[in-house]
RNA sequence: GGCCCCAUCGUCUAGCGGUUAGGACGCGGCCCUUUCACGGCUGAAACACGGGUUCGAUUCCCGUUGGGGUCACCA
């Protein structure tokens, strides 16, 4: 069944001349950050345009020129190079379409697909109240739309909606909806200063721009049937819709501010997650393939399909992005996760030892926060603060126990990983002693903490004389 | 409330009429072990409910329940 799916894919793949290669982009709105869930539908047309072949557009939709800002528009762009989604050519600013946006409305006046309407909203508001009252769905009536005469002042623009019939739209990601005709309401194209509506707007851009696969959030699916009818009042070619359900807090609720970080920027600043952690999780997040878990960009480009996106909304679920995150900082490059943690430790940090001692690091951090936490025992200046824990370890006997493997230490001529632990492996069995007896003591003077990666790589790291001078300042006096 | 969508372990998901219902996160246990991790092994954990269709339903249809989205001169 699989490889009959997938000749058919072929098949499209084919079929499709240069002409008609796909298209897909993102239009998020500059009014805040990259959220999450507007990272994840870009993610999912970067993807699908790369797998096709195609291009993948940005087009900031900067209409509400109230509420958009350019740091937005900045932190937008920033988040998506983070994650390593390319566009296609410039970014395209919505606003600069206006005048194009108008010319559209008044083919559609010509054409009778739309009429000028001198409702007032206060009219609006009782034809509201009236419904309501009435327990019946409110429609706008407006008397302008079968009226060949004209008002006086502003008017809005309105889309004649059909009335009759349904409209259906075969959703790659939702299947076959259908909606009555009925339900479409008179919707503004224009607004009384002229300027379009986000409705007008999108329908505009995509067309012209020669999108070919719309793929954004199911909360658009009903904006999809009134945007369906301007394209049908100018004849143009309908584009293949993907909607995508949300993604959802652990409560089940649409993603927000209240369950914490939504922006993209603060899991990279404030989560320490990277990139490629976040690319994996969220390309996991309402899409399968079979069993797989694991995904490069690059593999991703290779296997990415509509249909493997379900159609059911998904929690966001931090643990097992921070699980993942474990995964990839495991994987990644030493001296660049050294860079990255380097700012978080302090002026104190240096890049070249904590390069070196990354390998015993990584493997005990889930984010970057833990990592440079980790690693904090190495800038430590003396006298260590110790923790509670530490603290209570070294009672009297484990510092004549430290005392003695200072001595011994000092006599040790090779200070590698090896050399000292045959060293004080043969002193804990002369004494009879675990090597947990040698090592908690020396973990707690070494690093002040109770927990770290293994001692004799503590050792080394921290060198000979640090190492010994921080033992001393621990081990009783010499009897 | 009208309209639309959804429904497999707690979470993300595989499954597309016949499976001991699989994997991952999280959780428990064991192993490894100088601590903490990592890693390996292992355990508990799901087809919302009720009707159909069928020799046979997690899978197809209808309904119920539950959840979500949307109803602006915002986008």
């Amino acid at each position: 069944m699989a490889i009959g799916k997938s000749l058919d894919r072929k098949h499209e793949r084919m079929a499709s001349g240069s002409d008609s290669a796909v298209v897909t982009r993102f239009a998020p709105s500059p009014t805040g950050f990259l959220h999450i869930g507007g990272a994840r539908t870009a993610l999912f047309n970067w993807l699908y345009a790369r797998r096709m072949g195609g291009r993948f557009l940005l087009r900031i939709e900067d209409t509400d020129r109230a509420r958009s800002t350019q740091a937005a528009i900045d932190a937008i762009l920033d988040g998506m190079r983070w994650l390593g989604l390319d566009w296609d050519g410039h970014e395209y600013y919505q606003s600069q379409f206006w005048a194009r946006h108008a010319e559209v409305a008044h083919e559609l006046l010509a054409r009778g697909h739309a009429y000028k309407c001198w409702m007032s909203q206060e009219e609006l508001a009782a034809q509201r109240e009236r419904a309501q009252a009435e327990r019946r769905p409110f429609r706008i009536d407006s008397p302008w739309r079968d009226s060949a005469g004209e008002g006086e002042g502003a008017f809005v623009v309105r889309l004649k909606a059909p009335r009759e019939g349904e409209t259906v739209i075969e959703d790659k990601v939702q299947g076959r909806v259908a909606v009555q005709n009925a339900e479409l309401d008179d919707f503004i194209l224009l607004r009384s200063d002229g300027t379009p509506t986000y409705m007008l707007a999108v329908v505009v851009d995509d067309h012209d721009m020669g999108v070919t696969h719309v793929i954004r959030g199911d909360d658009h699916l009903n904006n999809a049937f009134r945007q369906l009818a301007i394209i049908k009042g100018m004849g143009w070619p309908q584009p293949i819709y993907a909607h995508v359900p949300l993604i959802h807090g652990s409560d089940g609720a649409k993603l927000s501010k209240r369950h914490g970080a939504t922006g993209v920027e603060s899991y990279r600043d404030e989560l320490g997650i990277l990139p490629e952690a976040l690319f994996n999780y969220l390309l996991r997040l309402g899409w399968g393939h079979g069993d797989r878990e694991e995904f490069t960009p690059a593999e991703a480009t290779e296997v990415f399909d509509l249909d493997g996106i379900g159609k059911s909304p998904s929690r966001f679920d931090l643990k097992k992005l921070q699980n993942l995150n474990g995964h990839y900082i495991r994987a990644a490059d030493d001296k660049r996760l050294a860079e990255l943690i380097a700012p978080r430790i302090g002026p104190q940090s240096d890049v070249a030892l904590l390069t070196e001692a990354m390998p015993v690091l990584k493997t005990r951090a889930r984010d970057l926060n833990e990592l440079a936490e980790g690693a904090a025992f190495l800038f430590k200046v003396r006298p260590l603060q110790l923790s509670d824990q530490a603290q209570a370890l070294l009672e009297p006997s484990a510092k004549a126990v430290l005392a003695r493997i200072s001595a011994r230490l000092r006599a040790e001529q090779d200070w590698t990983t090896e050399a000292l632990e045959a060293n004080l492996k043969a002193y804990a069995e002369e004494q009879g002693l675990g090597l947990g007896k040698l090592a908690q003591p020396l973990r707690a003077a070494l690093t002040g903490q109770t927990t770290s990666p293994g001692i004799f790589d503590v050792l080394v790291l921290l060198g000979r004389d640090e190492s010994l001078a921080r033992i001393d300042a621990q081990a009783a006096e010499p009897a």
